[in-house]
DNA sequence: CGCCCGATCTACAACGATGCACAGTCTATC
DNA sequence: GATAGACTGTGCATCGTTGTAGATCGGGCG
């Protein structure tokens, strides 16, 4: 910048004022300072900047591994949001664990960043003091609720009980779920439970406890186990419905496997609508979620609290919507 | 540091040593410096240390996109790995646009970086120029071959034959490939449709252009689309090559929706060895290319090149490993 | 006993940008 | 014609850290 200043005859300041438009320099010197600057192939340096403005233009982005499709289409959402506020996005993998969620919030990485979007899957009710964290921070999902931080989310509850609703409009009356966490109350399994039990009992149906499979991780290896040990049990099943599209697509995997007809004897709904959902045999039936919108609600909120935003903490909830594919299509 | 310092009664300097591990401290100082540190809850800041050392313990990568199961699972490998030694990733994504790919390698988010892996797609051999960059760059895949840098890539011809070697053992001799790209002389395309000609030619099978069908990018869609193609043509056909696994599973759908058998009629192996591979109904014969080789050679490499390795120019090829699953299992 | 050397610590000046206060130079306005 | 107020541009201090050179102190050695 110096060099750029002595070569056009002005000051380093003019220089920094041409490079971030400010508004006051008459057109004759800004354009002597850019050609200057075209002439060196200036560059401006940005750790400088950084330590001057106490900002680095980078957002964290925690979330639990990549290889899940879900958080990989995430993940590709956030950075272009991000790309068109002009920040570029740090992504680390918390493998869903929750001392490595713990750790993510208060890691020396945080310095590096102006602010986190953290999708937590291990921490609980109980961990609400430790997302209590200096810095502009939005949570996504629905492991924690009603904190001092800014919150986007998807209606859940909601949107399960359309996916059973779907389910009973096609006239099956023994709807399994696959990927339940037994003794949780909140997060996504208890909530789409809750979603999946409205459903029944807003149409009558009785709940059968042998319905309902418990499943730890939700990827497709414990979708297959759940369904396995599902039919096993002997009990009587015409639909499932699994907590999200890797459980589902597991679930389609195993019916295969045993020759069961999809969605003739038994038909599958997923949720979160990842892009395998629509290349599967058959197709998966799911719930999309409004993932762009997620992350770009998430992008922007952040980007105005750390423009300094003041206004009270928000909670967006964004919309979803029944898809329905071969899995279910009759 | 300024108020460590004084709290410790020492210089600035000297925190700044002892948190730098310098070797000439006297254990008493140190003590005490440590505990004013501990006592005041001192983080380094960042910026300052990377504006003094002309780094930021940041290095890119930059690929087409996250929503390619392929690049996820190798972004995760990536962040892994850079983990382990110390540094973090910014992704950055080019869409496969060759503009977009060109922007990157000057793009003023290097000066935020130490170092690039980069993974072209639309790059091709008059692009070598671009590739002579002044920061430390590791190039993976094969879209340009023998420049001034490192390259970390597979042996994408020999992968290509062991597949088709591997349809050929079945008793398969109607075999197509999909996702060609024609004029192509380098890149996966070009190279892994040498490998399923050099097979061929090595089983006196001759080559029939009708088998080879064109198919831009290596997403779902296009296996999906060019299998209807390639079955609409009437020609025979009795294996699929999908020269990605994107592509094999389009295939898998198309053949399904058909109600053609996988692999009692058409067998189909695909490249890659993503996590789908092992869920798709069949699951999913392929190449497992070594990702996590891949990726921890470059990091590795990179941060070498980082930390001032002057060795010449280094071209690493990963081990593959052709696995057999049931869509190619007879 | 004096000198040299290593261990230990300190002071100062950078790294490259920007905020702030201020000095001129020009318009409007009364 | 004087004066306030907007335009333009400058110099200096400063963000928090580390490299360099140098000060101080002991101990070993001839």
């Amino acid at each position: 910048m110096h060099d750029v200043a002595k070569l056009a005859g002005v000051s380093v300041k003019t220089v920094s004022n041409v490079v971030n438009d400010y508004p006051h320099i008459r057109p004759a010197t800004r354009e002597k300072v850019e050609k200057a600057i075209a002439e060196l192939d200036y560059k401006m340096n940005i750790s400088a900047r950084n330590l001057r403005q106490g900002r680095t233009g980078i957002i964290g982005l925690a979330l639990p591994e990549l290889s899940l499709p879900y958080f990989a289409e995430l993940a590709d959402s956030v950075i272009r949001a991000a790309e068109a506020r002009g920040v570029v996005v740090l992504i680390e993998q918390t493998g869903a664990d929750r001392q490595h969620e713990l750790e993510v919030l208060t890691s020396e990485r945080r310095q590096l960043t102006d602010g986190l979007i953290f999708s937590p899957l291990a921490l609980g009710p109980e961990d609400t003091e430790a997302l209590k964290v200096d810095y502009p921070l939005v949570v996504l999902g629905e492991r924690i609720f009603g904190g001092d931080w800014d919150h986007v989310t998807m209606n859940n509850v909601e949107a399960a009980r359309a996916a059973t609703q779907h389910l009973i409009d096609q006239g099956r009356r023994r709807i399994a779920v696959i990927g339940a966490h037994a003794g949780e109350t909140m997060g996504s399994a208890a909530l789409r439970l809750l979603g999946y039990q409205a459903a029944l009992a807003a149409n009558g149906i009785p709940m059968d406890p042998s319905l309902v499979v418990e499943g730890g991780l939700w990827h497709r290896a414990t979708g297959a186990d759940c369904t396995t040990r599902l039919l096993e049990s002997g009990t009587t099943v015409d639909a499932i419905f699994g907590l999200n599209d890797a459980l589902a697509l597991g679930a389609l995997h195993t019916l295969h496997a045993r020759r069961i007809d999809v969605p003739g004897e038994i038909a599958v709904i997923g949720f979160d609508d990842i892009e395998d959902a629509s290349y599967s045999s058959p197709t998966l039936s799911t719930i999309a979620p409004g993932r762009e919108q997620i992350a770009a609600t998430a992008v922007e909120q952040l980007v105005a609290r750390i423009g300094g935003d003041g206004e009270p903490f928000r909670r967006v909830v964004s919309d979803f919507e029944v898809v329905e594919r071969e899995s279910t299509r009759v």
